[in-house]
DNA sequence: CTTGAAATAGACCGAACAGTAAACTAACTG
DNA sequence: CAGTTAGTTTACTGTTCGGTCTATTTCAAG
């Protein structure tokens, strides 16, 4: 009944590319009606604030990443390849990104993260719950090593709270200085964070 | 000649502040100007723009915390002890930044930097520099600390900019998640990451 | 004490902003 | 095809924003 639409997906994409490219304060609702063609009546017919759009766009987009995470972190493979093939991952990521928009992107979790977190409850906690929700990946793959004797004791818990703070610091300063080939050796850097034994036990 | 101010110094102060409690830009020219006491007449008096304000106030910040880098990474030091001095006194500055806000700030040179760095391009080369400039001093200890055989080889540069990496990286997530106690091993965990050997080597 | 430079005050402007209201259009449903 | 519902459009509101302008105040040097 009634007719159809995907402008609240549109939405969704346009309010998420812009504050990934910019930030979240430096895009307007306006700026996002334009991207995404939709009117501003039609914006708030489908969301109240731009911070519920924020939500919802961070959801989806978490969503859309699961079979991904799910594929790099299955446990047929063993784990410390995981861990390289969700590394190799972001360094092609960050590299398209950059091609395509010119600049390092980095990743929205962090970038709007940490801009917001201070301002709006909502996108906070949305992020929070996002975060500690990859952050199940990385642990799993390190208790997986620890039994296999490849990496040290210790709570993998905490190692991969750890893990995730390097991963993420790492794409922070790519997006900071603008430069991909930072990544290059992101799963060596982070194998040998988790003293892994490595081929290659030279990159810190 | 002429009559004498502060009005800049207050202004300084004030933007810093504000933009490391919210985002540089959730705060408005006017919100800093009524938190320095100052009218905006005067604010165009010393700064052009937003902007220009927020280079200075980061540059005084930089030259204001010289004193204390050059005491915690002081030659005369152990280098191993260097960093974990200055961890300590991150996390002690954290926890006393949480009690007087409320809030985990971190470090507006992540932030700040992450949040403007496609978007203003003075902001942003002034964040690399100073990030650079403090890059070096952990370079140097761990170059230090690999003459003494503290810590294995490797380009000391390239393990400074990682080591960098997963201290501002944690610092990032204990502003996100607005948990200081994230902080309380963050000598223990660097030392790790750099696989110093270490009294207690339980913490990844 | 005078004079002029340094600094302040505050009114003002236009643009951009978030948000509202109501008329209008398209499509499915019976 | 008539009615209903879902979605769209546009014009409009009041506010906040960045930025300007000018009159005024303060102070120190001559």
């Amino acid at each position: 009944m009634g007719r159809t639409s995907n402008a609240d997906e549109r939405l969704m994409t346009a309010a998420l590319d812009l504050m990934w490219e910019e930030s979240y304060g430096a895009v307007s609702i306006d700026d996002i009606c334009q991207r995404a063609g939709v009117k501003k009546g039609s914006f708030y017919y489908f969301y109240e604030s731009k911070s519920a759009l924020a939500v919802a766009a961070l959801e989806r987009m978490s969503q859309e990443q699961r079979a991904i995470w799910d594929e790099q972190f299955s446990p047929a493979t063993p784990p410390l390849d995981r861990i390289r093939a969700r590394c190799e991952f972001t360094y092609k990521k960050q590299t398209d990104l950059k091609a395509k928009h010119g600049k390092v992107l980095g990743c929205p979790l962090c970038s709007v993260g940490s801009e917001i977190c201070n301002q709006d409850e909502q996108i906070r906690d949305k992020i929070r719950e996002i975060c500690t929700r990859s952050i199940k990946y990385w642990e799993s793959a390190i208790r997986d090593a620890q039994t296999e004797g490849l990496i040290g004791p210790g709570d993998p818990a905490a190692k991969a709270r750890c893990v995730f703070a390097y991963y993420e610091g790492l794409i922070t300063q790519a997006r900071i200085y603008n430069d991909a080939e930072m990544l290059r050796d992101l799963g060596s850097m982070v194998l040998a964070h988790l003293h892994a034994k490595e081929p290659q036990a030279v990159v810190a």
